[in-house]
DNA sequence: CATGAATGAGGCTTCATTCAT
DNA sequence: GATGAATGAAGCCTCATTCAT
């Protein structure tokens, strides 16, 4: 299967991008550098202008790739949870037990990202970074319901409605199994976010993971022994 | 007690500003207005040119109270968590059960925010909405720890305390109260977040309550029958 | 004659200020701290908020005693120019050789300033730092003539005149008396700020003097042995 | 000789500029432009917006070409220097008597500047009244030190330095060459200042001109007959 | 007299974007 | 298709100053 996967291209939301950034060497290393640079100097301060530096080349070439760089945000993440739904198929596909799945699910979410060599120019480990650091960025803002009817928040759903999914398989008497879905996603970014910048607002850190407080409260709730 | 707090004026990090706003009728009206602007055009979209303009007043004049822009939002949700946490104070003084404490606590995190008329010139029930939508802005920041370090969020950080030691009243035995705790208050934003505008990935709306789905969690997770 | 010059109080142009700031306690903390602010953070940089912070005082009060900053360096300028003619007529008044005279101011003017206990709240050393960083930018301006006819700089000229005539006094066949004492004071600024910053455009330094050179400089012009 | 110089580009510290203004329409008329600008309102109200409207151009054009006013300053002083340094190279290459040169260098020092068709949009003459009462600006700052560093003065530097060897080459027994070499340049110019603006401080002027005195001054120090 | 509050104007700079090559 | 040049608009901020107390 690993084999299936070698030079695998994920699917991006197409109307994330001008034109396919993995389709030619500067669209890459556009997507390879934007990741750098905003991890760097945070989303805020990242520019085109700053990035066609760093990547010596002219700021009005990236808009040959993307509209502005909301839109780099909204590819990058978007790409960030495309990989993760894959992590999710490939590692749960063989399990039949709908509470062994979920756990391996949980694991998934919740756990810190490695670097995956089947996606040369892509950090998935910088780019989980930017996830808990600018993903609410991306829909914390006026167009969020304008972009989300036109589709550009579709894999995130799709991320959420499958873990629901799983959830509903353990417990289909649980009554909110949607909000769990998505509080387990947002609030293992937030518990990761609060482990490194304000420990004591979390018990996650060195010796408990979110991992840990996550399977204990999704099995608390669904009450799976 | 209610008679107590009329006039009362909640004491915010007085680092957040250059000059106390409720110390004169301009800076209330900044403080007025730029609750209103924020969530009329969103955060990134406010500037001091614009709110002065609404406010009939130059933009140099609200240099005199707020460094820049950034500083409003962190004096806004000071404000916002310190009056939830007065809420909580007054409404659980005279409960003496930890669990039925918990459990209003929960309600007035969860639960949507009415006007207060004891802050005049402050709209509790916008402010709210801007804790919801543009909360995570202040702390998703390059300067996150060094802002930290200087006090910045320390009554968000008190606020999370009193609710963990709520937590611990219930149930000294559970392992993860700072999460549970924090995964509540940010947790209840987001859900309120989701059911606007992502409605397929909460089971907040109309019939069920963010209130509803975090009293159930939190009650398995500690549990209380 | 020291005794005479106890509290003694320098004549400078009352022109340059509104109100004489000797005159109050707080005209003298503008005078003593706009000293050691200019030289903190440069000319270009200082600013009566600053100087209002400095001394705890607002802004506002500073224009009671000066129109601008650019008043407070001709101030500044005039009372250190004043300040050396005093301490050249103190110094020669005994002096009736008109070579040993020249070579008496030759020293005074281009030797290291020291503090003068004699006025207290001005300390001349930081004030001839200023005089080698910035007295030429209080005449390379677009106002200079009018300022010079509006007698801005008659201390500074009486000045260099006074040593063009010791100058005359020793050789009255020399052709450019005018020309070598203003040569001599600013040289000699120049020298100093050469040694500095840019040691290698001197021989001053360590082991040399401006007053060495410029002794040799005008004696062999003058043709004095 | 002449013919060769036909075209010719003199080169300044590339540091001073972002992208060369010798290469473009544009740049050469942002140096022209600010060369007459500057003269006219004195460099302290000379703005990017001001020249941007001069050259109706927007100010944010000239940002391509200089970081801020002082690179400007900084890149036309620089420029006025290197093209000095070339009169003396060019006008003393032919000459072998030390005495005759030192000669041949003062006299291009001190007199007035005129035109040089060789570089046509430069006007020398402009350009020679900015040096008089800006360049001790480009200076007299607190980054000296940094900018020094940097190399931003090495040309002037390594002017004084050539005029240094000249005067060794008269007199090696001379003491303070570097101290007389600076003292030449920087008090030329301040001659010709006083001239113009403080004629009592100076006896140059319709009869005498800075050539004479410094000539003499320098004859005299290094005991040349 | 001293001060605090308020402000208009403008400086400096960057951004996002378009145009021409 | 990629790039370099150019730009208008706007952001952010400070200055110098006035006004009212």
């Amino acid at each position: 299967m690993q084999e299936l996967l070698k030079n695998l291209q994920l699917k991006v939301n197409d109307k994330t991008y001008v034109k396919d950034p993995e389709t030619s060497e500067l669209g890459k290393r556009i997507v390879e550098h934007s990741i750098v640079l905003i991890n760097e100097i945070g989303f805020e301060a990242f520019t085109f202008k700053k990035l066609g530096n760093k990547i010596s080349s002219n700021e009005s070439s990236i808009y040959r790739y993307f509209e502005n760089k909301h839109k780099v945000l909204l590819y990058l993440t978007s790409w960030y949870w495309v990989w993760v739904e894959y992590q999710i198929v490939i590692q749960t596909v063989s399990i039949s037990d709908p509470s062994k799945k979920l756990n391996k699910i949980i694991a998934i979410i919740t756990s810190k990202t490695e670097n995956d060599s089947n996606f040369s120019h892509i950090s998935e480990k910088l780019l989980n970074r930017i996830i808990i650091n600018e993903y609410s960025k991306s829909f914390l803002t006026k167009e969020v319901d304008i972009e989300n009817k036109e589709g550009y928040f579709s894999i995130y759903k799709r991320l959420i409605s499958r873990i629901e999914k799983a959830i509903i398989a353990v417990n289909k008497e649980y009554a909110y199994p949607a909000s769990l879905a998505s509080n387990l996603v947002e609030g293992s970014l937030h518990q990761h976010f609060l482990s490194e910048h304000f420990p004591t607002l979390t018990d996650c850190g060195n010796a408990v993971t979110p991992t840990e407080f996550y399977s204990d409260l999704i099995y608390n709730a669904l009450k799976i022994k």
